[in-house]
DNA sequence: TCATCCAGTAAACAACTGTTCGCCGAGTCT
DNA sequence: AGACTCGGCGAACAGTTGTTTACTGGATGA
């Protein structure tokens, strides 16, 4: 299993990962679908032809981004999912492993908020696939908080999908403020603290207390 | 000032709106930034050079579908807003007037859930600032509600900003189910009224109390 | 060592793009 | 009635697009 990738697939897997990385380069500036498979293949100094190689069509490359995109942010989310302390804390440090993550994935986060409800269906389906599946996991982890107990199973649903859409929504915030501007951060992370809080006040009289 | 437009006018306002149409049909399988200036003239059936009569480029015309597409919805959040009553039956009304909002203008929900993060930076801010105008007035309105007493500006306007997006969140929801399904349609519903009603519990109990 | 494989190439294809130009002719104003 | 305005047209422009084709030459495995 530790056997070490032939020459031959090395490379392709660089070409492979410059294609990746020339796409989500190109995706500042503009959305999916009107990336073009030849502006992809120039930036990376590869004949056009070469693209089929490794991809089908435009689109097929976008779920290719997905699942690198959302690779990195679900271990994010899962190392905050595994803390346990203060309830004030764990939001102090949320916000500030979201804020570092956006500053670290600019792009990935940027492709994701523009594409979630973009204009390729297979690229949509993929990110909501892997969402839904934060949602889940988001959902047993809060299920096994001693402040859940009495919960439906609908109820424990709706506020997982409650936490990750602020969570990316959150990002998406800190990603469109101007790079290296440490005022807008600041104003965003306090929005973002405060509205967590909100949502487990909440949280904490939901049945009846 | 109630002076009945011109023929020669009221010809041109035609076209121009027929454009705007065409392009927003035209949006439902990609978006703005790969929506071709033929495209939309083509489907209207006017000569490609006609369309700079109305517009500099496709970017333009995406701002005036900004300003279309969140015109309706900005008297439906007035309409919410002005309603005193219990709080459950204000988010009970609330989702229905979303759900029916949604199908009566699915289009343009799904134009500024698409564009909203797009690759369009004027489209982009032109809605960035409508929604942030609807975060004023609901501020204003909330602000006005006696469960608003103590609290700060910074406060009400985070819990406005989370009120706009859930609902928008919420209207993107039924925009992407399927067309006709009153299951799906129900299952959303429930969901975001939970959601609106924890909303409300953090909001009670937000001052300590 | 030698036949095989296959990632990447160059060239050609028809189709399409945004933008500019001069022109027409119906609506407008005096 | 006559001069003027101006929305829409058709043609032409140089570029660009996705996809197919037959090919080359270095890594691969017997």
């Amino acid at each position: 299993m530790s056997h070490t990738l032939g020459v031959r697939q090395a490379q392709k897997l660089q070409t492979r990962q410059a294609l990746l990385d020339a796409g989500l380069r190109l995706l500042e500036n503009q959305s999916l679908s009107s990336l073009g498979l030849r502006e992809v293949t120039r930036a990376v100094g590869v004949a056009p032809a070469g693209f089929y190689r490794h991809f089908r069509d435009i689109a097929d490359l976008g779920v290719a981004l997905v699942g690198e995109s959302l690779g990195s942010l679900h271990a994010m989310i899962q190392a905050i999912l595994d803390e346990q302390d203060d309830a004030a804390e764990v939001i102090n440090r949320s916000v500030d492993v979201i804020a570092r993550h956006v500053r670290e994935h600019r792009a990935h986060i940027r492709f994701i908020a523009r594409e979630r409800h973009g204009g390729v269906k297979p690229v949509r389906e993929a990110i909501a696939a892997e969402l839904g599946q934060f949602a889940d996991e988001v959902g047993a982890a809060l299920g096994a908080q001693p402040l859940s107990e009495g919960w439906s199973a609908a109820d424990l649903r709706m506020l997982s999908e409650l936490y990750v859409d602020r969570m990316l929504m959150t990002a998406t915030a800190f990603m469109e403020a101007p790079a290296e501007d440490p005022e807008a951060e600041a104003r965003i992370a306090g929005t973002a603290r405060r509205q967590l809080y909100l949502m487990h006040l909440g949280r904490q009289h939901w049945l009846g207390g």
